[in-house]
DNA sequence: TTGTAGGCGTTATCAA
DNA sequence: TTGATAACGCCTACAA
């Protein structure tokens, strides 16, 4: 055979080897690759006979679509991005589980981009996302303008945990950071305490501050004055917890109880107490936020305001789920409670 | 103007919204996409005209190549999968943070998929990433079986993490956990310890057995006779080490020190202890492994084995990276290192 | 209800 | 050195 050979249209032989692709099903079901399709996506009613055949054919060939082609296909991706600030924090390790695992049932797959806690490095993890062509996009916190998220959603859903805005496609949900810190320190002021210093956060970021209304909101309540002395903002690390005692420490300011506004910082703080030998809580009643694993595990165990991590990820991974299925997205998360352990007690009088 | 339209090709107007296409690029440069393309993958020698004009028209056009687009083409989709137990603990956390901005750095993004523990698990991970179509994948530990991995390496560069084993793309590289276990021992015998107790890991890993190794040899070295009853088997979480002291304790044996296999079981046994008002390290001295963040903020502070885990990230990631441009991988770990800090003291006589 | 014919944005193969 | 022209695997009008 020497005579130029046609094109030959690429033998269909037996790819033993390799991905099967939709075309195969289609044509070991004895139908077109549209019908094929059309059953996966559920987009047009298709007899039930093909439907048969196409279901056996994609069980006897083991066919699992390429997300690739459909999401340059313009089809859909199965990938959600989501956007966090560090992904190393205990923190964010909860929520990224809970988003996980929900959005795993239902075949969607985590694409997780660090901000890094800067606005530039939040819009650069977004545009990696678009660029990914995720379906849908969850925020969880961070600072980049209102704006800017709501024009993201023009294109694609997006989630926003940690702040309340609109947009197109836009659904946010928070957990009451405020009434949280509320409860913190009332359960300190309800100890006799009423030298009560408080670790807040970065302030740019939006439950930072408002754990800390909370903070000032009981004091007020209970008649007892701001004291600038006693408040020290910080970074939400346990580094930046222990820095902060020390700098309290030199302020030569008394105080007889601490409010970290998170876990992590209280951890901090704690060292940094014991390092001043300062008792926990015989000497100084400490209370975190978040009631994170390590503040189980603490010692002592700390007191914290419980606010579930892991649901706050499930519930934004199912409100995206929502979205991408037309459906109006709802997320019910439960409201903080304080978990008393054994890092505070009354203050002797 | 009636006349059947010959099919407008779409004109490509300006097309403000939306991703700039690579074809929109080589109409501005006036070169073919082609051209575009071997410029961008350097896949071959163009002329340095057109290679400027192309980078002017990518300037002004502001084009970022679709990954997606890519992927389909069967040329590279720039990520690699990453294979975890529970993304959630603060020992991958830290792990994952290294490859993260290793990977960055050189325009790839990380898909990370749990593997939760189990073999299964694990399969299915990888079978999601090689959907996805990933350039590489990272596997941290695990239980999969090697001829499993090395399969995989025929298509795909893969890099394992923790354990030693060939493949045609396939590069492991590990921490040497048996040398590390020895420390841990070694340390508490010098100390003047006899009675040590022993929290091992999930046997079924690796890492587990050799850091059980490293504790037997030291034991041997010494001359103290293994016992059984010193020995529990758990689970590498905080629960799981709270749960063994109480095993532990139950069997009343005597021990005056003990040596949890990872920090997180450490942490969980220093609370089992202080609920049976056991001090540490007054009355039982401990010692942890891996030095996470939480080692250095455990109170008392927890003397523990460092493995740079951070570094495992990175250097994986770098092996990766280099394996993906095609020169041979290597990786270069520092050895395991004690570090002293205050959960261990020199038994009393 | 079903099939045909593009098209998604790139890369790869072949000619020129 | 360059440019057509096919894939890549799937989705979606449009037509039947």
């Amino acid at each position: 055979m020497n005579a130029p050979q046609p094109p030959a249209k690429k033998a269909p032989s037996h790819r033993a080897e390799g991905p099967v692709t939709l075309e195969q099903v289609a044509e070991l079901a004895g139908v077109s690759p549209s019908t094929v399709s059309r059953i996966l996506n559920g987009t047009a009613a298709v007899s039930q006979i093909k439907k048969d055949a196409v279901q056996a054919a994609i069980q006897a060939l083991g066919f699992r679509p390429n997300p690739v082609a459909r999401g340059l296909a313009g089809g859909r991706t199965l990938s959600v991005g989501v956007v966090t600030q560090i992904i190393s924090s205990p923190f964010y390790g909860e929520a990224l589980l809970g988003i996980e695992r929900e959005l795993e049932r239902a075949g969607y797959v985590p694409m997780f981009v660090s901000g890094n806690w800067h606005e530039d490095g939040e819009r650069k993890a977004i545009a990696t996302l678009l660029s990914r062509r995720v379906d849908g996009v969850i925020v969880l916190a961070g600072r980049m303008a209102d704006a800017e998220l709501a024009r993201i959603s023009d294109t694609l859903p997006v989630v926003v945990v940690g702040r309340q805005l609109s947009g197109p496609q836009l659904f946010s949900f928070g957990f009451d950071n405020r009434e949280g810190g509320r409860l913190a320190t009332q359960h300190l002021i309800d100890q006799g305490h009423r030298r009560i210093a408080f670790i807040a956060g970065d302030l740019l970021h939006d439950d930072a501050v408002e754990r800390q209304k909370g903070y000032f909101e009981a004091l007020a309540a209970a008649g007892i004055p701001q004291d600038p002395d006693l408040i020290v903002q910080s970074d939400y690390t346990e580094a930046g917890g222990l820095q902060s005692v020390s700098r309290l420490l030199e302020r030569n300011t008394h105080f007889t109880a601490l409010f970290a506004s998170n876990d992590q910082m209280a951890i901090g703080a704690c060292l940094g107490l014991h390092r001043c030998n300062l008792r926990v809580p015989d000497d100084v009643s400490l209370v975190g936020f978040d009631d994170l694993v390590l503040a189980r595990y603490a010692m002592p165990p700390l007191t914290t305001v419980r606010q579930s991590v892991y649901e706050i990820g499930t519930e934004a991974a199912k409100a995206m789920l929502d979205m991408l299925r037309g459906n109006a997205p709802q997320a019910a998360l439960p409201g903080p409670e304080l978990v008393v352990r054994e890092s505070t007690r009354r203050l002797p009088r």
